[in-house]
DNA sequence: TGCAGTAAGTAACTCGCGTTACTCACCCGC
DNA sequence: GCGGGTGAGTAACGCGAGTTACTTACTGCA
């Protein structure tokens, strides 16, 4: 005999859940008076004393308000859709809780739908149809498009009928306004922390070169070396494949490349996974980091990054930032602030740990 | 000049939504007719004619339903709340995953709170109570608790008000149901691998040997080696912190307390951060993985193991398929299965790559 | 012809709450 | 002693649907 409840119990003490009228009941006055006191209306007029009446009865019942039922009545749902391939893809989580927290401090409820599901098509869709309509018939006020990384989307014609935000892409068709990181910046960033630590042959492990991660990177680099009096000796950049072999590879091909005294003292790998890749080909062959060679990544993916041996400085990308101004923007626009097709470029910090 | 659209422009599209009284209108028919029609009454005697005149109207207007006015109308909301601290320390992140998936198959939503905001007190509280009443003013049909690490748990006393299941945690009170891996099974798997490649003499880096995932591991493990006829050598078992550094630390001990020929031929690592350390400290000391030393890790973190050079045979924590179970099963509860204290283990793989 | 039975709908109530318009008693000043 | 203001509250309608009970016309059969 396990202690059991059988939830048709619990289902029926919640449809019988205690409303405003039993409130009312309770504390002998109108369901309208408990309304006023409850939603701390301005201009009514309640006394201190029923007032308080109320309030007991709130506590003594254990009122809890029925958020879908406000929402019919009042016509705002104090909800926003998130439409993400985040969730199945979780490269870039914090925009999600970056959202979240700011929706909470909102008093705003988030409602997350994932976008990839089988029925998404096309090159740079999968911000899905489906998923959107079905936060539409919720009525959220808001819609926010969340990509795992920075590029640009097509959005679904029902983004069109609620403010929208799009975080870390952009809208291709240029209407919506979107929060992407400054990659150019980082680029800057990165290869300016090498200059300062004396390197001046730098060697970069670049990505595909027609994502604009790769392209806003670059260009940050060369500004980096630009402003030094240096160029970008274009032999020194290899692309790879974004993973750790990749850049194990790419690495490779840097070093076995020239006589030790010509070699590189320091490489920027456009992203974690392919540091890593470069640590194991730079050990290999004797050298030590950042003695011999000095490394630099960009993406601050903790698990690498704050594990590699030894730990690797990098740029961080400000996911959670993102995710937090989405929602600030986003409540800007339902609150009545014109939309625009502004981007917003937020800045990509550098994290110093002991690679360079 | 910048293309812009007013806000309240779109607000007023939207207030203004088609409702299923324009509908009938258009269709020239009853509310009623429409309501049965859409949500395909069984029993309703409505022509083939009229019926697609409704469906044509639903298509002309755009017809979108108010999921919340249903809600209100029919009693039942669709949507699971999901508290969980995930959100902020995404090492678990495919339990969303999983769960999300599941729900949306279901045609449900979920609605993700998070569980650590500061009034979280108390050893193992965290979850906390307001997200909680949130998500029960939502009138969430049940309730989700999802933990990043295995661990008992106290749930807010709102839980007990609809169906609830834990996942990846368990109740500390003993009442609730909970979904949680079978860290036992886990660990004779790791340890069984590491037997069938012939290794007899096996080191164990262990975790805090307090929490649930060092125990059942660990027992496990003992299991195996009683499978061959072995018993575990306590001075082989050497527990350190759960980073890199730990691992390292803990790996450097037991590869230097031996000579060569009574040094173990193979660890087994209670998880992969920890994996990741003891690999440099092979490496440093000159031998291969896994020519001279085997590894085996545990909880498959993918930016980990897959990337580890040699990659990393693992042991995974089945994080999508607990949050998929735990939606299932509480869709069985919300149906009308009784509630009960089990506890439903759920087994973890072992991902063969190149370590042992 | 008369009556039951069915097909095809519809009127009206409900869900829980926000909101507007209205009532009623009381007090104040002239 | 009477008009008008004000404090304290309430009746009643609407939000967008689900649902029950009822009506109406037509058909078939004795």
């Amino acid at each position: 005999m396990a202690k059991t409840t059988t939830p048709q119990k619990a289902a029926a003490v919640r449809q019988r859940g205690v409303t405003m009228s039993d409130v009312a009941r309770h504390a002998g006055v109108s369901r309208t008076a408990v309304s006023f006191v409850l939603s701390n209306r301005e201009n009514a007029s309640i006394s201190e004393e029923t007032r308080t009446r109320i309030n007991d009865a709130v506590q003594a019942l254990g009122y809890r308000p029925n958020a879908g039922a406000r929402a019919l009545a009042s016509q705002r749902s104090d909800w926003y859709g998130l439409v993400t391939e985040i969730v199945t893809a979780p490269f870039a989580v914090d925009i999600i809780k970056g959202a979240q927290d700011q929706a909470w401090l909102d008093h705003r409820f988030l409602l997350i739908a994932p976008s990839d599901q089988a029925d998404a098509v096309g090159p740079n869709q999968g911000l899905e149809d489906a998923a959107t309509e079905k936060l539409l018939e919720q009525r959220v006020e808001g819609l926010l498009y969340a990509a795992t990384y920075h590029r640009g989307v097509h959005v679904p014609e029902g983004a069109h009928e609620v403010p929208t935000v799009l975080i870390n892409c952009f809208d291709a068709d240029g209407k919506l306004p979107s929060i992407v990181p400054d990659e150019r910046a980082g680029g800057r960033i990165a290869v300016d922390r090498l200059l300062r630590a004396g390197h001046s042959r730098i060697g970069v492990i670049n990505l595909d070169p027609h994502i604009p991660a790769a392209v806003g990177r670059l260009k940050g680099a060369r500004e980096a070396l630009a402003g030094a009096g240096l160029e970008l000796d274009p032999e020194l950049v290899v692309s790879g494949h974004a993973t750790a072999d990749g850049g194990y590879d790419a690495a490779c091909e840097i070093l076995d490349r020239y006589p030790k005294d010509q070699r590189p003292t320091a490489l920027f790998c456009l992203n974690d996974r392919m540091a890593m890749g470069a640590y194991d080909a730079i050990k290999e062959r004797g050298l030590t980091i950042p003695g011999d060679i000095a490394v630099i990544g960009f993406d601050n993916q903790e698990l690498i990054a704050a594990y590699l041996r030894p730990k690797l400085t990098t740029v961080a990308l400000p996911f959670e930032k993102m995710g937090a101004l989405g929602v600030q923007t986003l409540a800007a626009l339902t609150a009545g602030q014109p939309i625009t097709a502004d981007q917003q470029l937020v800045d990509c910090p550098l994290l110093e740990r002991s690679s360079v």
